[in-house]
DNA sequence: GCTTGACATGCAACCGGTTGCAGAGAATAG
DNA sequence: CTATTCTCTGCAACCGGTTGCATGTCAAGC
């Protein structure tokens, strides 16, 4: 006798029902609620369906109880260093919970992002948001769909994680101001992120503060060529000092530079963000620290929180940033003694 | 009234169906086989779906039709820079199809990436393993339970994608030998990697066929640290040139024949594999080409013939590579002349 | 000895869709 | 005008689990 369709055999809990002697309902118990059952019957259950090669059906489980053993993550550049550590920590993380993860990559775009959403929406506990390029609005409305986390967005009443990179950015401004430079540079990043409005106000406010210059020169999306093509621009300010949207767009100035003839740090001082490239330019580049695998890990873990209980509450979870010294910057050499 | 325990009011194909005035299964054929119903009809649904906001329920559809729109990858590490793009290409290729895309990272543990691909088996409809480090028997068993696609990993009837390092390689041995080396080392990466035992064996193979020297030194866990740890034992073998595993290893090399006083390419030549760097290192890495998107392509191109026609086939899908010379090689300096 | 209650298990409805089959009309053929 | 075919839609079973409720058993309580 065929089966009806050649539909790969994969064991059902009525043949384990049928195999043990039990109903349906006593082994789906004898899996979900063993202390429901006497010891005896669990065992065979368990027994029959070893035997048989059974494994529960996450899908159908997901129908009946409404409950997913899955959550997304949605990032703007896979690609992008700042995210794969992070990526990885979130995995881990929901791994530890006996959680699958979904992955989507939006390539900045927030029509994809809305996208994806969707997509996921019907299939995850939840979702979290990383560097979200959507606007406000939009991610309200998602999160009557889903519990929701942002990673480095900050919406009013919906639980996020923040990498305060202000405070580093401060302490990277200080720092520059203390090597006597006068004017700097901010070089910053996609218009709708919500870290580079962070940095660039926290670049402003401290320049301002302390009585520095400041201007700030465009690189729309965040790489090291935007980085590289930016140094003319840069050095046009007359500026002798530049901090960077991120690490990847700082190490494209470092290229771009050294292009100009420009030497760092003897003539030219740099500041990154982010930390992602490690001690490995060349100098060893100086920039703000990043948290982004605790960021990850607080993100999964808020998020379960919210599963467990609904009280849908406000949580802004802060990390800390600081300035990391190395060698990318130095005493500024006025622009004229070149 | 309340509805049974404040459940999500997501609507279902039942409310459809009321406000549409036609049976449940008319509203689903209007979403499914359209071209079954009156183009009335259909129109009625989707319009009282649409005022709804009705989003059909994708575990639902799965479970009744045993399709499932999900993929998976598993990746020995998201954070090794060669993952990244390739992540990207299969993300957006699934994207295309309207499939989700899982992610698994085993952290190189063999055990762990069992577990990841029982876990996704239930809902899946087929997996892409990157760079497996699973003993062939493993991934022969799991290939009955769901369709699977190998990158960089070499089983007979399976359908794989293989990046041929080997022949980048051997152009890299041979680039080097008419620069005038005499002996060079390889730096070998992780034992259960495919890749890694295809390059030992190419360097091997094209360094006995020009009479040159060859040593290997070891650096299991494949990173920058490990790199730059490596430089006083390849040294130590009096060669003249390196050819590394990977772009990050030869990365961390370069700093540590710096931290050693050894110029590059003056004094040693240094070749890379993979290409992942771009041109970013100082100088600009010579390396091995890799064609990771593509291999990210071709293998969910693969994974959905599969889907389609069950007919199982033994695909060998081979990309080539080629050296792209930069700025680390140069010519050979005799050791004691230095 | 009869009541009460705890414990273990079975029954059957339900989760939200899909799909084979059958029947009602309408259209076409003879 | 009747017989046949074709279109369109409804009925009901099914996918593989979960869970509220009912039932049966057995021991403790009075």
């Amino acid at each position: 006798m065929k089966s009806k369709h050649e539909r790969k055999a994969t064991p059902t809990i009525s043949q384990v029902a049928a195999a043990a002697g039990v109903d349906r309902s006593t082994v789906s118990r004898a899996f979900t609620r063993p202390a429901m059952l006497s010891a005896e019957t669990v065992q065979r259950v368990l027994d029959a369906a070893e035997r048989i090669g059974y494994v529960p059906n996450h899908t159908a489980r997901a129908l009946s109880t409404g409950r997913h053993g899955n959550i997304a993550l949605i990032v703007p550049d896979v690609a992008n260093p700042f995210f794969p550590p992070l990526i990885r920590a979130v995995q881990r993380e929901a791994d530890q919970l006996d959680f699958c993860l979904f992955l989507g990559n939006t390539d900045e775009d927030p029509y994809q992002e809305d996208k994806l959403v969707g997509r996921f929406a019907g299939q995850v506990a939840g979702m979290i948001l990383a560097s979200s390029r959507l606007p406000e609005a939009q991610i309200r409305a998602h999160t009557s769909k889903r519990p929701l986390v942002l990673i480095n967005r900050d919406v009013n009443g919906i639980p996020r994680v923040l990498i305060d990179s202000g405070s580093g950015v401060e302490e990277a401004v200080a720092h520059l101001a203390s090597l006597g430079h006068r004017g700097i540079v901010y070089i910053s990043g996609p218009a709708s992120s919500w870290s580079n409005r962070q940095r660039r106000n926290a670049v402003r406010k401290a320049a301002e503060k302390l009585g520095l210059k400041h201007f700030t020169v465009p690189a729309p999306i965040p790489s090291y060529q935007a980085g590289r093509a930016a140094a003319p621009q840069v050095l046009r300010t007359g500026a002798t000092a530049a901090i960077a949207f991120d690490d990847v767009t700082a190490h494209g100035l470092l290229a771009g530079l050294s292009d100009n003839g420009v030497a760092v740090p003897r003539d030219f001082s740099v500041v990154g963000c982010d930390d992602v490239l490690g001690a490995v330019t060349q100098p060893a580049l100086t920039t703000v620290s990043n948290w982004s695998v605790e960021a990850g890990r607080a993100a999964v873990s808020l998020l379960f929180d919210m599963l467990q209980s609904s009280a849908i509450r406000d949580v802004r979870y802060v990390l800390e940033t600081h300035l990391v010294v190395r060698d990318t910057t130095g005493a500024a050499t006025p622009r004229q003694a070149l």
